[in-house]
DNA sequence: ATTGTTGCCGAAACCGGTTTCGAATTGATT
DNA sequence: AATCAATTCGAAACCGGTTTCGGCAACAAT
């Protein structure tokens, strides 16, 4: 009967085919038996969880995790929609986050669920399809809009998830940020210490939320410098390099160009710089320019492109803990955690050549 | 019995709260009757199916995924493994990728299940995992080695995949592969006829099977345009910008530097023409440099990178299509398909200022 | 009227686990 | 030795679907 070692070589090498029935018969116990000794209940006596344990192991045995989470209720898996893509193929951010959640992840026992985004249909879309057919325990979402469709329609359900970017109902439920606030006051703080008086921003249009905020930080800090604010020098953008280009074009034509420009993210940053070499500005002699992410490949670029940077990694992990903290009790107060960003400086910023600092005296 | 019109605001909106049993018992069926009229068994009255049918989508019933695959025995999810990433922190290749692929499984009602590596486990521990606890019914596999561990273990196993890149056992196994051979043999043609005669070779070492693969591609067409093999031009590398920047000095400090350097990836290609600023080479018109990628960003510097590019989108779309049609049928034999990349002139390349084509003549 | 057919649906097994409940055995207590 | 509590395990329900099988009714054919 219990030929196990007659057989040749390891007859059942081929992993997945014993099933938690097999072990119990061939222990002479119940299914229940062998699933109760196998995770750790106390009604089972220590002789017997040995020997069921090493028959596990020694069969190869893994619970067959649908039927286990079947049964269990849950899901265990986690689910992360992909944006369109064609709006922001620049960025290295999605790959890199989508290995730090998928590893935090991994650590509670939960998987990850990656879905695209048809950009035929609603945004909410894929969302209702997963919640509905139960594939997932909870969501993780980035790159938020302030008015958020696909935050909306959870929020109703009562569905769980953590954000990577704050909303406009960011009270109501769990989020995770930088601080792109005051990441732009530093990078613009830092300008005004070189001698900057006259500073552009390329930033999105309202339908960017953080780019919002960060144009906001970049204002604190002109105000806070009593330096006054120029429309023109604020230019929308669409936070890819071809909205840079647009945008620096704009403001580098003007009369009196600005001697630097913050830009909402290093794509644009790209263009932004592109632009400026094809209208004959000298970076950073001519043109100081600052971008936000911290793109690995603005280290190769000449000049090197100074960039506000965090770390990815902290933050897949920070949301993974948002998001099983809420999974464990969903009647947890809200919370959040701002992370902030540090100025990377790589050679694209420097004092300006022209004009002196005579403003400055006034404020300070 | 039946109030569901007469409940104030239709009660049950929350999604996923009605199972198969609610139906049955509002219907007065039975579960199996009302799965068999929902899944278009012919057994079933065109009056019951109806019935069915509408009172399924008044009430939102979604099947449950779990429950339906534990019962049809299978995952319909494939599962994606990322390499370890500090790699190659400069490519936006594994987000476009897991999106193609995801997109391109949803068509067929699959899933895609992303999986981190650790590092510091075995490379083949991740699939192993996913294979035992029956998490997915297949794997796409990309940056395949010459001799892959993941591949061994899998074939092994008999478990189906498709890799992204071949392998020592392409023979085995479906593949899809882009011709990085064929593709610089056009761009080492294409530096020839700008008339370099002196080109170098920045590739990864013997662990990257088809950075090997487009070096030969580069001496075949070397040889084929009589031009003498010159080892010292063949420089290593980790297809890193750091490598690059290291095998580019290497290059450009001998006696007689190239008046090209080919590199096997654009992270690559980025490293080179830092160590060529920092050395003195304008590019192009001392030192002409092509990538192989076709990263977006590589449009953005100065000068624009040429690179060798092609469709990510149809990669993905091609191997999911291989992969479905093995999982359908596992016996099918082995099919392959390799698809070209082409040569994006964008300015990172041009004649040689110094040399004359004198060589040129004894071969044509 | 009897005998096949068909059409249609109920009953029940099944997928592979988990968990509750109760019964049997054991050991301790008086 | 009888009683009681503690261990230990079997039995069965359950998770939410799918699929096979068999029976009943209606209808057509003999």
């Amino acid at each position: 009967m219990n030929d196990v070692k007659a057989s040749p070589e390891m007859e059942w090498g081929k992993s997945g085919e014993v099933r938690i029935s097999d072990l119990a018969a061939e222990l002479g116990l119940t299914k229940g038996t062998v699933s109760r000794a196998l995770n750790g209940y106390d009604d089972i006596s220590k002789k017997t969880r040995k020997r069921v344990m090493e028959a596990a192991t020694k069969r190869g045995y893994v619970p067959t995790t649908q039927a286990r989470r079947l049964a269990m209720g849950l899901t265990e898996t986690i689910g992360l929609v992909l944006p369109p893509m064609p709006s922001q193929p620049v960025n290295t951010f999605v790959s890199e986050f989508i290995n730090s959640v998928s590893a935090a992840l991994h650590l509670h026992g939960y998987d990850l669920l990656v879905h695209s985004a048809n950009s035929e249909e609603s945004e909410v879309e894929p969302y209702r399809r997963l919640v509905q057919s139960r594939k997932v325990d909870g969501f993780i979402i980035f790159r938020t809009d302030e008015k958020d469709p696909r935050v909306n329609y959870l929020l109703n359900e009562g569905f769980p998830f953590v954000t990577h970017g704050r909303t406009a109902r960011m009270k109501e439920h769990d989020w995770f940020d930088i601080d792109g606030e005051k990441a732009f006051m530093d990078a613009t703080s830092h300008l005004i210490k070189l001698g900057h008086q006259r500073i552009g921003f390329v930033g999105g249009g309202k339908e960017f939320f953080s780019a919002q905020l960060r144009l906001k930080g970049f204002r604190t800090m002109l105000e806070e410098s009593c330096l006054e604010k120029v429309p023109s020098l604020e230019q929308p953008g669409d936070l890819t390099g071809q909205g840079g280009e647009i945008a620096a074009q704009n403001l580098l034509k003007q009369t009196r160009p600005p001697t630097a420009i913050l830009c909402a993210n290093d794509a644009t940053a790209l263009g932004v710089m592109k632009a400026a070499r094809e209208l004959g500005f000298n970076i950073p002699e001519e043109l100081s320019v600052i971008g936000y992410d911290g793109i690995a490949l603005g280290a190769y670029i000449d000049p090197p492109l100074t960039t506000l940077t965090f770390s990815i990694e902290e933050s897949g992990k920070e949301m993974v803990n948002l998001l099983m903290r809420r999974l464990k009790n969903p009647d947890l107060p809200v919370i959040s955690k701002l992370a902030s960003a540090i100025l990377k400086l790589r050679g694209s910023e420097g004092p300006p050549s022209s004009i002196q600092n005579k403003y400055m005296e006034n404020c300070l």
